[in-house]
DNA sequence: GTTTATGCAAATTCTTTGCAATACT
DNA sequence: AGTATTGCAAAGAATTTGCATAAAC
């Protein structure tokens, strides 16, 4: 079940929501696979993304990705066929902000049309 | 109701989610509060936030705001009190995606400990 | 045999829809 | 009168909890 879901999400270049997910592997109980995700995400083996959508989607980490700072990247959300790419080149500027605040992570998510929807 | 719900979101300095204006003003039906912050994002009012808990927040608008990319600014998120702040004066940096991609609009969200909570 | 993972049913939470009643101009 | 706003009941969608079964070590 783990391995079967991971590797859907490996083999994807965008991310991808529970309900996709669900979609490619047939006969998949939805709790198992929020779990999983969740066993996932803790491991840093993926990370997930508030796109807007009302759907979390997930996706693959980089190798040794601890998910800090300075691991995170820019995300675009496709407003036409809802799909979202990572852009790991892509950082996340460090903003210094008023005394008393303290930055642990960060997300930068950018909307609009991809190449496939042009 | 619609200048209840306003003045809340005017007079408060941090972005607000449905649940918390529904137990400010008292006796407010959910439907009508959900169809309001709706018409108020509508005229560019109010703007909301997906800020990474489930909760989407809402925030007023600066003057003259069009919700266009160079009005988008950082909003910070306190992982302890789960409030979110925004920092009009910080701009998402516009960043060049290969092309095919057009950017409408951005959002930059940080995640930490703000000073209330430190 | 103890721990870990999975599956099912049901509960919870958030958001939306439909429609009737009320208020506004 | 005619349009816009509100309220209530109910529906829908996403996620979580509890518990029992099955698999792994």
């Amino acid at each position: 079940m783990r391995l079967l879901v991971l590797s859907e999400v490996i083999n994807s270049n965008k991310a991808l929501s529970v309900k996709e997910l669900e979609n490619r592997l047939d006969r998949v109980d939805t709790v198992t696979l929020y779990r999983t995700l969740k066993t996932f995400e803790e491991r840093n083996i993926i990370h997930s993304i508030h796109d807007g959508t009302s759907l979390l989607k997930y996706a693959q980490c980089e190798e040794g990705c601890e998910c800090k700072p300075q691991d995170q990247h820019a995300h675009f959300h496709c407003e036409k066929c809802n799909e979202t790419y990572c852009f790991p080149d892509i950082k996340i500027p460090e903003n210094k902000f008023q005394k008393g605040f303290t930055v642990n992570s960060s997300s930068m998510i950018h909307h609009g049309i991809c190449p496939e929807c042009k």
